[in-house]
DNA sequence: TGTACGAATGATAATCGTTCTTATTTGCAT
DNA sequence: ATGCAAATAAGAACGATTATCATTCGTACA
């Protein structure tokens, strides 16, 4: 565990709010977690921080590079940790757990698409939102 | 025009605010338009409607499938009519102006991925963050 | 063509996720 | 150790959206 590190090269001194974090990401079941999920799960553990803290921190890991943020359905922020590879998602609407997914030809035709269009991509963000095709739906919500 | 034929077979009373906000998607230059943009260009074409009403019957018109919902990023609720056509957007960065686009091999690429990992794919959503490569990007905003 | 009744509206309060403010505490270089 | 800038916690403030509720409007029917 090299997270001090982390904070350092990212110019941010290593606080316990912000260890506390990190680790959560890190050891954490679900790697997609909302600012309301870290905060909760804090608490539960019985750690004294505030949310405004946690919002504070989850952007600025995300400015930091160490999480990617995205914007699902539903209208709040989710976070994961960053790993360096791009990939889309799939939402399960039974119970919303996040499969993750990349496909080559998908991102090729985006770039092929973007310059046709005259456009030279910053970001994308696919999301698919599926019904799991199994008997019993084997994410527990 | 035949605007109150679709509000009926939608089970919706032909109202004043409802023709209205139909039209101004009907008949509007940009075909995306979020909650506050409908407000503020009924007040101003002297219209006397009250937000919690665009609000209300842009949910209704969704609903009824007369509209599509986007969550693009910013935090609000965009809306276009629903013409049957299901498209992808790319989001011009420098003016926020929203191009489509269709591309039958992604769509069928996630088909595949979906079907590959056990899921049925309901909805999805493809948004392209992009610069204009064009000198001047001719979208005003 | 008037009328009654339920549906729709507008004003405003409430809610939700998130950001800002500020007084206090903390990390860390000296 | 100690001082100071940076970070924190608590709560106010914020923007988008939804809920509440008294009033008004559409429309089926007499």
């Amino acid at each position: 565990m090299h997270q001090p590190e982390h904070l350092k090269s990212a110019g941010l001194k290593s606080t316990l709010p912000r260890l506390k974090v990190l680790d959560l990401f890190e050891n954490s079941k679900e790697r997609h977690l909302s600012a309301e999920d870290v905060y909760k799960q804090l608490l539960g553990s019985g750690e004294d921080v505030g949310l405004a803290t946690v919002y504070r921190v989850l952007t600025q890991f995300e400015q930091a590079g160490l999480l990617v943020r995205h914007h699902f359905e539903g209208g709040k922020s989710v976070f994961e940790l960053n790993q360096g590879d791009h990939h889309d998602h799939i939402v399960c609407l039974q119970c919303n757990h996040v499969e993750e997914f990349f496909d080559t030809a998908i991102e090729a035709r985006q770039e092929k698409v973007a310059t046709a269009l005259g456009f030279a991509i910053r970001d994308h963000s696919l999301h698919i939102y599926a019904d799991c095709t199994k008997k019993k739906c084997p994410h527990k919500r």
